[in-house]
RNA sequence: GCGGAAGUAGCUCAGUUGGUAGAGCACGACCUUGCCAAGGUCGGGGUCGCGAGUUCGAGUCUCGUUUUCCGCUCCA
């Protein structure tokens, strides 16, 4: 573990010293969990999204795109249920360390008088027999007391969470003498709320009630859409609406470099399918999505399935594609039915039909949703941290390549002149400029050629082409491979070809 | 938010008992070589994370603060 922690550093600083990500604001000391991407990795990064659009959306009839704005209507999020479930009141008990949501502490609290409740009716129906549950609890005085009081504290912590009355809870947690399970300590810090949505203002800032969030999820802006795009792109159903876009959550400890931010960017396509059919295609789904990893060329053993047991309150199945990360394996990906939950809610929460008339069916419903969910900024570091290679060579000498899968690379290819003189310079911008229409390309003419290779594979140009001597002579070139270090001699008329042919290995 | 570690050039780091800030690599110009990095000459680049304090004098000592990393916690 150790050796993978080092791995993840030298990707971290190999990330900043070439140009893929910054620390956001650097030269004001950074912003915590925010980092921008630099030349180089806004190229990767716009190579992994198109890579995506283009299997997800433009290679599947049933599927179109959409991009929808950051801004949502409040009302969404008390519909898709984020309001709550994205308010947590946490503590912290000063001795042992440890973080608990406070609601929590207090529930498990009652869960104890329920366990007392219960010993009570045990005990009970051993004395007796022909016990009758429901009567006993009626009547015992020591078990009426418990549940009366189990109803005082639970209305009142409700009412709190209600009101968001942080203080109270903290109160009723010192009444009720809760301890810390590890420390048993009661030595509690202040209750907080963790909010994990953004909220700003639109329009006047003086008016308190224009809170606007911006959007936790992308999924949304899908669901409240599904309508017009079901209508107006003639869609039948089973189809699906796919968005790539960013997403912000206020995490509370975000870490790991770009694997959570606080800004981030999904990859996310709903798939709205007949009420009942949803588990065959969540299963569909799973596999098409699983071809699409390994498509990247990155071995199966770096990926796993975790399938949740606890399920959201929306789903009814759920799994996440795991990538062994220098951290561990963690999730890149997740595939939820969503069931009805969404479009119910909205259809709720805003009293507008949102159904589809199945004319194969003869009849009206609320589609199932089965949701793909791809973080693109994690695919980027999947894809940075399984890339990133130190090769000791024969002769002994060391390199760092980046094998980058061709088609996501930054640079398809450098033109290098194998010295700055006699034409050579003129010759390369020559065969570069046939080159610039196809792929983003580089020029480099410093430096001994070596090193030039060195540097494009640091960056991961899978193809270096260099103009020689023989080249003013027969127009031939030689293509360099980044991975082997091989070398072929070209027409390099050719070139074009072969690398688009080669791009899409 | 708590605990631990760290912050000196783009990168990796040195800097002694406090005495005006260094190396290698990288970068730029020129010369040289010419197919797998590290030839030569010259050059640019740092208010040592930030702010106080002690001191004649602080990169170095003290306090505060901030950021990053690790652990805890959280991640519908």
């Amino acid at each position: 573990m150790a050796n993978n922690e080092e791995l993840f550093k030298k990707i971290i600083s190999h990330a900043k010293e070439y140009g893929f990500i910054f620390p956001s604001s650097e030269i004001y000391d950074g912003l915590s969990a925010v980092y921008d991407y630099g030349q180089l990795g806004v190229e990767l990064k716009n190579n992994i999204k198109q890579y995506w659009w283009k299997s997800m959306v433009q290679l599947h009839e049933n599927i179109v795109g959409i991009d929808t704005a950051i801004f949502m209507h409040p009302t969404i999020w008390k519909a898709s249920g984020h309001v709550d479930a994205f308010n947590d009141p946490m503590i912290d008990n000063k001795d042992s360390k440890k973080r608990y949501r406070a609601d929590v502490l207090v529930e498990d609290y009652l869960q104890k008088i329920e366990d007392k409740i219960q010993k009570e009716v045990e005990k009970a129906a051993k004395r007796f027999e022909n016990f009758d549950k429901q009567m006993f609890i009626q009547t015992n005085a020591r078990v009426l007391e418990y549940t009366k009081k189990m109803q005082t504290i639970s209305e009142r912590l409700n009412k709190s969470l209600t009101d968001n009355d942080l203080e109270d809870i903290k109160a009723l947690i010192e009444e009720l003498e809760i301890a810390c399970p590890v420390s048993g300590s009661r030595n509690w810090t202040e209750v907080r709320q963790f909010n994990l949505m953004f909220a700003t203002q639109m329009g006047s800032a003086a008016d308190n009630t224009d809170v606007v969030y911006l959007r936790p999820e992308t999924a949304q802006g899908i669901f409240v859409n599904f309508l017009n795009v079901q209508k107006t792109g003639r869609m039948k159903i089973p189809f699906g609406i796919a968005q790539i876009g960013k997403a912000f959550r206020n995490e509370i400890v975000a870490r790991q470099f770009i694997f959570r931010m606080r800004e981030f960017e999904q990859m996310e396509m709903q798939f709205f399918v007949r009420p009942g059919e949803e588990l065959k295609w969540f299963e569909y789904w799973k596999k098409e999505r699983t071809q699409w990893h390994l498509s990247l060329g990155i071995p199966e053993n770096k990926y796993r399935f975790h399938d949740h047991e606890k399920l959201a309150h929306y789903a009814n199945a759920a799994t996440d594609i795991e990538f062994e990360f220098p951290f561990g394996f963690k999730e890149l990906e997740g595939i939820h039915s969503r069931t009805d939950f969404d479009l119910k809610a909205h259809q709720q929460y805003s009293g507008k039909k949102l159904q589809y008339f199945d004319t194969e069916l003869n009849e009206s419903y609320v589609p199932y949703v089965v949701e793909t969910s791809i973080g693109l900024d994690r695919t980027f570091l999947a894809i940075l941290s399984h890339a990133y290679t130190e090769e000791k060579l024969e002769d002994g000498s060391e390199r760092v390549v980046m094998n980058i899968p061709p088609r996501l690379c930054p640079y398809k290819a450098a033109v290098l002149p194998l010295v700055k003189k006699d034409g050579m310079p003129e010759k390369a911008r020559e065969i570069l400029a046939t080159l610039v229409d196809d792929f983003n390309c580089q020029y480099d003419e410093k430096d001994a050629i070596g090193r030039r290779y060195r540097r494009q594979d640091a960056i991961g140009t899978p193809f270096c082409i260099t103009v020689d001597n023989q080249t003013l002579n027969d127009n031939t070139v030689t293509i360099r491979y980044r991975d082997t270090m091989q070398q072929d001699r070209i027409d390099s008329e050719k070139v074009v070809e072969i690398i688009k042919d080669l791009v899409k290995k």
